[in-house]
DNA sequence: GATAATGTCGATAATGTTTATCGTGATTAT
DNA sequence: ATAATCACGATAAACATTATCGACATTATC
């Protein structure tokens, strides 16, 4: 499960998005939420942490809003997650940007389910990476290239 | 990231799955403590899941113990995950298993996040349920069979 | 049948995370 | 000035995670 602020991020990021595409004006938070569905006090600290993340601009005062200040097609999915959720490593021990040892293992490279998660994770990785904010907006079948894995099922 | 709970239980289950290759006794829930890693008194509850689960028999008394009750490349990954942590889905409004609607989505065939997590959902659930107990045991390259994604990454 | 070994299982609790809401301050256009 | 708007720390309710404990049930053995 992604949290529901990741998948409000995640909303936000595609409505700023369309508006981009449309030459819109930076949109308000109301504005935002309105579009997004998400709380708009809640929103606010989302959007915050986009900006932190520097994936959208914001102007303050009358007119002020925020815009996204990126192209769709080089937001991935993976840099969101992060970003919003932290760490998306199954295991600690496993992961790319926040490394730390699991406290309950003893010897790493013996860790079995390390070594069988780690596989998996690495093709994980290639997933939400190559997901992008472009794929949230029109109507595109972003998955189909990972048809190829449907063939690994059968067995 | 998966729970310490569900690694517990991915320890424990390989360490009865190794047992049972060796064709050895039923183990008691301190050995098992010890040969996993985990806590004795949290494992205590993680084995009465999995005894739930129907993926391990119990025998109380003296000279009881837990022993795995499936062939090891019967149990997939995603059965202990989903039997510990629950349902796996990024989205309730995507799971197999546990479907309900989302609550902040007014109209689920036409959000545009349950699309693009739908399709990637898809593949994240072949990789998991073709991952088995058995990958954990012996030295296997598990992951291999999901090379065929690595093209994927490159746009 | 008493005893010791062992699984069963509900109660409790410390800690952290998630999902917000609120008040106040800072900035900007008019 | 004033009104509109973002910035941001404080607070809190609800829930999840990670345990620990005590008491009970079952079984083998003496």
């Amino acid at each position: 499960m992604i949290t529901l602020k990741a998948k409000y991020a995640l909303k936000a990021l595609t409505t700023l998005a369309d508006e981009r595409a449309a030459d819109g004006e930076a949109l308000r938070i109301e504005t935002i939420a309105q579009r997004s569905g998400a709380p708009k006090r809640f929103l606010e600290h989302i959007l915050l942490d986009l900006k932190r993340g520097g994936l959208i601009g914001s102007r303050r005062g009358r007119n002020g809003g925020y815009e996204l200040i990126k192209e769709p097609r080089t937001v991935s999915l993976a840099q969101v997650l992060r970003l919003i959720d932290g760490p998306m490593a199954p295991l600690q021990c496993l992961s790319r940007k926040a490394y730390q040892p699991c406290d309950d293992c003893p010897d790493e490279a013996a860790c079995r389910v390390r070594a069988v998660l780690g596989g998996f994770y690495d093709a994980y990785v290639l997933m939400v990476e190559s997901l992008t904010l472009a794929d949230f907006m029109a109507d595109s079948r972003p998955l189909e290239r990972f048809a190829s894995l449907a063939p690994a099922a059968g067995e």
